[in-house]
DNA sequence: TCTGGCACTCACCAATATCGAGTGCTAACG
DNA sequence: CGTTAGCACTCGATATTGGTGAGTGCCAGA
């Protein structure tokens, strides 16, 4: 398609109108509604024409003969890419987000409970917010517990006051005396480091385990190495899916169960959201963009959240592909920048 | 409405193979549908005039005028107290149970779900299981981790391999090596013992201590009754709501809105669950008797399930009015029996 | 007490007509 | 050459109509 790019001024500003007032109104856009535009001085003959134009290059189409014009995705995105004027955030909407997050500054995944739950209150459509990493927060204490034969549970806390466990099979058993020793080895020689780097030294001992003697070293960092082995973001916290039950272009019953069988598997929505992690700021899947076909008439906003400047979670907003594009973008950005913040050790 | 109420044996089968019928198929039944039953020989106009009787009796209604009849409420209910013959379960639906709840015998909350997925898998509708009240366990462990000020994490773990934390407030701000020593006592006086009874020997111990003078006891009892405090049930785990977006009952999205809000925000589940516990089997809410609005056109059939002969929770089977009560019922029944036994301590 | 008969009701369906918003095309205009 | 007015056309939405059939209530007769 070379040189079908070539768009005017005039046919921007067009498929830009025609965008917003499609967001406002959720009825096809006809040539006579936006003639009456005070900026757009033309008649409906020649806006057909520029619409012909628009149909043409694929960023509008007409549900059927008689009706008006709705964005595609391509007409969507070529709106949110270039054409979108961004409205900021009112203030008292930044009030209720940092007074939102601002609460008994408790557990962090609270914090993420508020944020969500923020999002789709503000919104009027579903939030979500994925559990941060877990490589910058730094162990505050380990324990292990026996379990039967050589099944160890292992309790561990972080000083963002989570409390996480896991079960972890060990190669031999262990009596709680030994757990305990090497509960306590691990605490010491770990406590106020942060994961990550509690990785890298794991690495580093065991090649130099080969040469000690310490047997309840040995099982010690063995044992680390079973806890701390890194696994991918896996969960997030959903909130508002209900709002999504109200809108027209959701209402068709088999797409609300695929979506919503979705958000329960979570498999899928994670692998949508972590391809956001990387990207510097907000970041917009339209409509089958995403490429995850439950997810086929909705959008999805997202912004990377940060502690201490390195990317550690995901939040967004999930709605339809017809959504106030120009309060939800700024709505998500500030939301990543408040709750990375909110996040931050004091 | 006095002697209203005497139905004579043709009556009630009547009102039987009805609700059968209207259960299999879901459209209203009519006399000439009923009249071919090789064990009601009556003709149509007979049992028109048995139906009309019905209907007085608010046992069963037509939605206008030339349709069959639909069970009211008061239909069903008759229905399910005195007409239902249950089903046994085939045994391969058996197996199914068994086997699918004996997987790696890992935390108690792994039990749970794969309960309530097993419900919903099955009867293709949704699944709810209460977290079990925690009376019955045994305390293996706890632990107090300074937070800011007079807040303290407390970690305790469970003999059904559940890790439990929670954030009190002390009176007074405690250094680490106080809090250990709290930790230590408690743990040699309480471990092994039941949380019902660890509650008597806290009362006891708080009259004692008018009379003690080691205030390091006295500090960890404090916080040992500020950790166990009982507090109510208030959460569950519940698997396939999405089944229930398939049913033409339950078509209408604000209905479905209201019923999947209710699903988040827990609170009046929970309630309505509990009201279940104290009941010695299996028991039935039909539509609007739960009282619950969001409820009005489901059925929630329940089963209490114990540990150590101990009620401890309930699950149980959420979908439309019109099941199949004479399967959903043992089957119910089975799980909860067979859950009870799959928790009890090996 | 049961049953056959009968008039009646009413949801459901398909065919049909009307309306109006919106289109594409063309010819004329500045 | 871009813009515009005019016009025939399309097609969804809505209402009207009539026919069909399932089901009813009632009554009279077995």
């Amino acid at each position: 398609m070379a040189g079908g790019q070539d768009l005017n001024e005039r046919s921007l500003y067009l498929l830009k109108t025609l965008v917003e007032r499609y967001i406002q109104d959720g009825q096809p856009v006809g040539s006579r509604l936006l003639s009456k535009d005070p900026q757009l001085k033309l008649s409906p003959a020649s806006i057909r024409n520029v619409m012909a134009d628009l149909e043409e290059m694929g960023l509008i189409h007409s549900p059927h003969t008689s009706a008006g014009r709705v964005p595609t995705v391509s007409g969507y995105r070529l709106f949110v890419d270039s054409l979108l004027t961004v409205k900021p955030l009112a203030s008292s909407e930044l009030d209720q987000l940092q007074h939102g997050l601002k609460g008994e500054a408790d557990k962090a995944s609270d914090v993420l409970s508020k944020a969500s739950k923020l999002l789709s209150d503000v919104t009027r459509m579903a939030g979500v917010v994925t559990l941060p990493r877990r490589e910058s927060v730094t162990l505050r204490h380990i324990e292990f517990l026996p379990m039967s034969n050589t099944r160890v549970l292992v309790i561990f806390v972080t000083d963002d006051q989570e409390v996480h466990n896991k079960i972890i099979h060990t190669h031999k058993q262990f009596s709680p005396a030994e757990l305990q020793q090497a509960a306590n080895y691990l605490n010491s020689v770990y406590s106020g480091r942060s994961l990550a780097k509690i990785r890298d030294l794991i690495v580093q001992e065991m090649e130099q385990d080969q040469r000690r003697v310490n047997q309840g070293m040995i099982d010690a960092v063995n044992m680390a190495q079973l806890t701390f082995t890194e696994q991918p973001n896996d969960d997030y916290v959903l909130s508002g899916e209900t709002n999504l039950m109200g809108f027209s272009e959701l209402s068709d019953m088999e797409r609300l169960k695929q979506l919503f069988e979705a958000f329960s598997q979570k498999r899928g929505v994670i692998h949508l959201l972590d391809q956001c992690i990387q990207a510097e700021g907000v970041q917009i899947f339209i409509g089958e963009e995403s490429g995850y076909s439950a997810f086929d008439h909705c959008s999805l906003v997202t912004a990377p959240y940060s502690v201490n400047d390195e990317v550690v979670g995901v939040l967004g907003v999930i709605g339809p592909t017809r959504m106030a594009y120009e309060k939800v973008i700024p709505f998500v950005d500030v939301t990543a920048k408040l709750l990375g913040a909110a996040l931050n050790p004091k």
